[in-house]
DNA sequence: AACTCGGGGTG
DNA sequence: CACCCAGAGTT
């Protein structure tokens, strides 16, 4: 073994994030540790692990669920598809495969996300390519934009021989997240200062993405019936999830006609979702029909703001459409 | 290769 | 604001 990668296993013995999902072989607690870390910080993930977890603690638990409970634990952490994807899975298969070619068949599990397992769970000696890896490893070479197969098979050409390939792996990640930042990276503190081909310049490597924002402008109804609000299974945008009829403003008087209402403005709410900043304006009207409490089902962030948003404008109004509201998480109506 | 999918943290 | 985060699936 190399004297840098030594270096590097000893910085991650001496710096390593503490993280729950440390040191777990479990390769069901490993994949969903895995997947809720896509595109998504560790430290939004860990409360999502332990819950999902304690909710669903095996591959079979999770295969008995209703694919509604298990959407219910995923809400709020995003990337749904995510959640059906770990169900599905369970469906499929009885017992996860343990090498990577087999995980990469798996639903929900790309090239990362079947090294980090394979690797992690069942010591394959497979690199597992992240943001983190694909950073650091970009600053060291001096690559502006590697390709992804390009920066697979440097990874894979550094692992070392006789190393758990997990811990390689992870202390890669560890040094992207703590020190190789992508704003003001700390250098100094790098283990591997001296052979970086980008510290003159590392935030050139790699470049960023530019992406362009765009606004979108929609309405959502809140629909008031005799037992809640109207919910239905929302379809594109949060597949599998639950909320009240969300469309293009422009199709308000049609939608509002096709329920026989007069909708009254409430509001306006903004979410942000990926490259994406939606401005929902909230429209409030009483309706012949049930509804239900919201709470029962799986809704994204999103809805939450906008029953949130009816709910302050009902308040104010001294209107309590149900009696036994509690303060908690989403209201009831 | 480019787009889509959530939500939140950070400079 | 912009950019990024232990990415994957589709077009």
């Amino acid at each position: 073994m190399e004297a840098w990668q030594k270096a590097l296993l000893a910085w991650y013995r001496a710096q390593a994030r503490l993280l729950p999902w440390r040191g777990e072989k479990d390769p069901y607690r490993v994949l969903v540790a895995e997947v809720l870390l896509q595109q998504t910080r560790v430290a939004q993930a860990i409360p999502y692990y332990r819950r999902f977890l304690e909710r669903f603690p095996t591959l079979k638990a999770l295969r008995g669920a209703p694919l509604e409970e298990v959407l219910k634990a995923w809400q709020g952490a995003g990337y749904y598809r995510r959640a059906a994807n770990l169900h599905r899975l369970a469906q499929e298969v009885e017992a996860l495969p343990r090498s990577y070619a087999e995980l990469l068949k798996l639903p929900g599990l790309g090239p990362y996300t079947a090294a980090a397992v394979a690797s992690i769970a069942f010591g394959e000696r497979v690199a597992a390519v992240d943001g983190n890896v694909r950073r650091v490893l970009s600053r060291v070479f001096a690559l502006e934009n590697p390709a992804p197969k390009v920066l697979w098979e440097l990874a894979q050409g550094l692992l070392p021989e006789a190393e758990d390939p997990g811990a390689w792996n992870q202390a890669l990640m560890d040094l992207g997240a703590e020190v190789c930042l992508p704003r003001g990276p700390r250098c100094t503190a790098c283990p591997l200062e001296a052979l970086c081909r980008g510290k003159e310049a590392p935030e050139r490597f790699p470049r960023p993405r530019r992406r362009r924002v765009q606004e979108e402008i929609l309405a959502a109804l809140v629909l008031l019936g005799r037992k809640g609000v109207h919910l239905e299974r929302l379809s594109g945008r949060f597949q599998g999830l639950y909320g009240v009829p969300l469309f293009p403003l422009a199709e308000l008087p049609q939608r509002a006609e096709a329920f026989g209402v007069r909708p009254q403005p409430a509001g306006e709410v903004r979410h942000a979702v990926t490259h994406r900043r939606l401005r929902v304006q909230v429209y409030l009207a009483p309706w012949d029909g049930e509804g239900e409490d919201p709470r029962g089902r799986p809704l994204p962030k999103l809805m939450e703001k906008v029953l949130r948003q009816a709910q302050a404008l009902l308040a104010h109004e001294g209107v309590v459409p149900l009696p036994h509201a509690k303060p908690q998480g989403v209201e009831p109506f």
